[in-house]
DNA sequence: AGCACGCCGACT
DNA sequence: GTCGGCGTGCTC
């Protein structure tokens, strides 16, 4: 007899194991590793994946599986590895790590029916309306659970556990005529004369032969409702078929094709080792530092075209925000139909599609987000991360992969290069290039030779002492005005959005915090109300101060809201649009603002992070930065790197085609160097400054970071447990390594939860893993009913 | 995670 | 005496 090995939809400390399971005769040729099951669990039935078969078990009452919810397996032996080595290596469960390496509609829904199994009865035909089953949520809202229990026990019903499948395919109805003319002739006339819809779809098809139709397509263009199609199926005039299909979320875009453009010198010389490595089969790192609009996009494309050729696939990761159709449209057009696009503004539905498409080898290439480094390519030749230092590449939630790690342990599986591009690369990934970890390639001018824009800094101190107290510099206002006198489009940035970002009393100094989290509340003009931007909590506006009732209430600091209110009042000629969070909810509003935007119905685009990357917009002749300070202070040790990134990023959005850009950073530290130095597009001397800063407070890249986050309701319990876990860990490690606190969290309260942390900076220790496991182990089973979570991030993204 | 089992307080 | 509160431990 052959055992199956599942691991089971539980993610829970006990269950993040192999079970095992019987597998009935009639499905032991298809049951294999990677196929997605449905076995009994305890009283229930849940998903589970085969991980592995095995001929013999110690377990006495092995039961069966129930059934294959696939065919073919959805996880391939090389991504079935990925999946524990993430689990591994993000201190996640198993079952968190398949989950995140498939598309969402296979995860599986649950539900819960009671079925009667005796004869019938008056009670129960009471109960059940007189039907054979009704649902669990049914009965609980009924409130039938107490009556029905009883019955259970006597034996007169039972509970059945079902798994759904959620991974549905997309069907559509064709239809073939099966009948002559003849016969079509002599409907139409015993038809009866009240059946117009019939008659006339009778004569449609008479007029209009074919050979096979798309059903909700004739009836359409016959006039007549999807039932009249339906009445002629039922008389057999009509064969149906049922056709699978996808959901294709390009449908109505046509993609113009492109050739390979001819390369520049740099890009030659670039080019060429990415090429030596493709055609040698050999895994390779290569980060491609290349100035904004140096021309990485077509060394990525050629690149790809050569892997092509090679008869491999391609994966190219973007970030989510960057995922436009502008960019879609560059892959799309040199490569056609073998695309695939990833990413999380797709329906579940059309993600699915996406997948099957790779699955099933239609496509060669992948364009998407974080989770497309997934794709389930076998035979892949190249992965490209572009924008590699974007911090949308770690996921926030568990498991916390980071994408750039699990797309160099696929290169190393599949002998194919890997190539992080950025403009800015993060400083761990330079240094590592620094060091021959990776190789670098570097492209340090623009196409064309078009200069860099002409960066400005604008010192707001003096502005405000010169008696300029708009949010405006009088520079960046002029330059504002000559553009739009010329026709030309300017780009503000702001990394706020809301109107106002705190209220102040003037007489007391109450400032209105979030009463469910520890941070002060925003104030939101179009809605004139008071949001948490952590929670979402709202509140109305205070009229006099809670605190000591005076009316005076001031509004303090900007947020895009108030940018637009700004320049309605001060540039009433100038049409504006706004792109944050806000603007932006609405499906499709993302590229409709920006079409917008670039067909020219608009002289200003004002905007948060959004708007910082992949805009390309020949037009755009000014950018002008509003507060380059406001990352610069947070509490964060990367707030240099960020800041410089930023500018960087937003300043490559001027000049990119024939005319020249300039750029306008107002900010209140002109001296810093990561304002300094972003203006200069100086990133060499920005990254040895900025590596001097890091060694002397022991951070990344120097040590490796993992941070553990402890939170309850109650302060006293999440600090006591923090306490214990810093202690508990103290005594695993050695003392080449560093562990700071417990302190509070930079934002202590979240959602009525306190939260403590603890973070630990190390280079190498072999006992910290095992060490953070047994802590999870720990609090997540023993105290999760006690109310804590304890969560713990390697290598975080940022400490809050 | 769910769910059953089991051991203590407040009711018909 | 029993119903039901939720603490404990298991799920192949």
């Amino acid at each position: 007899m052959t055992i199956a090995q599942v691991i089971v939809d539980v993610p829970s400390a006990g269950t993040d194991k192999v079970f095992d399971y019987a597998i009935p005769d009639k499905w032991a040729n298809i049951i294999r590793p990677g196929l997605r099951v449905a076995v009994p669990f305890g009283p229930r039935a849940i998903q589970g994946f085969v991980v592995g078969l095995k001929s013999r078990t110690d377990i006495k009452n092995l039961k069966s599986i129930r059934r294959p919810l696939d065919l073919t397996p959805v996880l391939n032996e090389e991504l079935l590895q990925l999946g524990q080595w993430i689990a591994e290596e993000t201190l996640s469960y198993k079952i968190s790590a398949f989950h995140a390496m498939l598309p969402a509609a296979m995860k599986a829904k649950y539900d819960k029916i009671i079925r009667r199994t005796g004869e019938a009865q008056l009670l129960l035909d009471e109960l059940f309306e007189g039907k054979q089953e009704i649902t669990w949520k049914e009965a609980e809202k009924r409130n039938l659970l107490p009556a029905l229990h009883k019955e259970i026990e006597n034996g007169n019903a039972e509970v059945i556990y079902r798994v759904k499948n959620r991974a549905r395919k997309k069907l559509i109805r064709t239809v073939q005529v099966n009948a002559e003319q003849e016969k079509l002739e002599d409907l139409l006339e015993t038809l009866p004369s009240h059946a117009v819809n019939q008659k006339r779809l009778v004569q449609y098809i008479m007029q209009h032969p074919f050979e096979t139709m798309d059903a909700s397509q004739l009836a359409k263009s016959a006039s007549v409702p999807q039932e009249t199609i339906k009445a002629l199926i039922k008389k057999g005039i009509f064969k149906e078929h049922m056709l699978e299909t996808y959901r294709d979320p390009y449908e109505h875009r046509s993609f113009e094709r492109t050739a390979p453009l001819p390369l520049t010198a740099d890009q030659q010389t670039a080019i060429e080792p990415i090429m030596q490595s493709i055609s040698h089969h050999r895994h390779e790192t290569f980060l491609l530092h290349g100035v904004t609009g140096s021309g990485k996009t077509e060394i990525y494309l050629q690149a790809i075209q050569e892997v092509l050729k090679k008869g491999r696939e391609a994966v190219v990761l973007v970030p989510e925000i960057a995922l436009t159709p502008q960019m879609v449209e560059r892959f799309k057009g040199r490569f056609g139909s073998d695309v695939a696009v990833l990413h999380s503004r797709l329906s579940i539905g059309e993600q699915y599609d996406e997948w099957r498409k790779i699955q099933r080898k239609e496509v060669k290439v992948v364009v998407g987000a974080r989770s497309a480094v997934f794709a389930p390519f076998e035979n892949l030749g190249i992965i490209i991360i572009d924008e590699e230092h974007e911090t949308s590449y770690k996921q926030e939630e568990a498991p916390r992969y980071h994408a750039r790690n699990v797309a160099i342990k696929r290169g190393e599986y599949h002998h194919c290069p890997v190539i992080l591009g950025s403009a800015t690369p993060s400083l761990e990934s330079f240094a590592r290039a620094q060091k021959s970890v990776y190789h670098l390639l570097s492209l340090p001018k623009r196409m064309n030779n078009r200069g860099l824009p002409s960066v400005s800094i604008i010192d707001m101190r003096e502005e405000m002492r010169n008696g300029n107290r708009s949010m405006f510099s009088i520079e960046l206002f002029e330059k504002m005005k000559d553009r739009i006198e010329k026709g030309e489009q300017a780009v503000l940035f702001l990394n706020r959005r809301g109107h106002s970002t705190f209220i102040m009393c003037r007489d007391c100094g109450y400032v209105m915090q979030c009463p469910h989290c520890d941070i002060s509340m925003t104030y939101h003009r179009s809605s004139n109300e008071m949001k948490c931007h952590y929670c979402g909590f709202q509140s109305g506006v205070p009229a006099v101060c809670p605190e000591c009732d005076s009316s005076h209430i001031r509004y303090f600091g900007m947020g895009t809201q108030k940018v637009e209110e700004e320049l309605a009042k001060l540039l009433p000629e100038a049409r504006v649009i706004r792109m944050d969070v806000d603007t932006t909810t609405r499906k499709g509003s993302h590229e409709r603002l920006l079409d917008q935007f670039q067909s020219g119905k608009a002289d200003i685009l004002l905007g948060t992070q959004m708007i910082a990357k992949g805009l390309d917009f020949p037009n755009i002749t000014l950018v002008g930065v509003l507060s380059a300070d406001t990352m610069l202070h947070l509490p964060d040790f990367r707030a240099a790197e960020k800041t410089f990134q930023l500018l960087t990023q937003v300043s490559g959005r001027a000049g990119r085609h024939e005319l020249s850009g300039e750029v306008v950073v107002q900010t209140y530290t002109p001296g810093h160097y990561s304002i300094q130095l972003a203006a200069a597009q100086d990133y060499g001397r920005f990254y040895v400054q900025e590596m001097s800063m890091r060694k002397v407070g022991s951070y990344p890249p120097f040590y490796y970071l993992a941070l553990i986050t402890v939170t309850h309701e109650d302060l006293m319990k999440a600090v006591s447990v923090t306490e214990k876990i810093s202690a508990f860990l103290q005594s695993n490690i050695s003392d080449q390594a560093i562990l700071l606190g417990p302190v509070a969290s930079s934002i202590p309260k979240i959602n009525d939860r306190y939260r403590y942390q603890c973070l630990i900076k190390y280079k190498r220790e072999p006992n910290l893993f095992p060490a953070l496991r047994k802590v999870l182990e720990h609090y997540n089973t023993q105290s999760s009913r006690e109310g804590f979570s304890v969560t713990i991030d390697i290598e975080p993204n940022n400490m809050m």
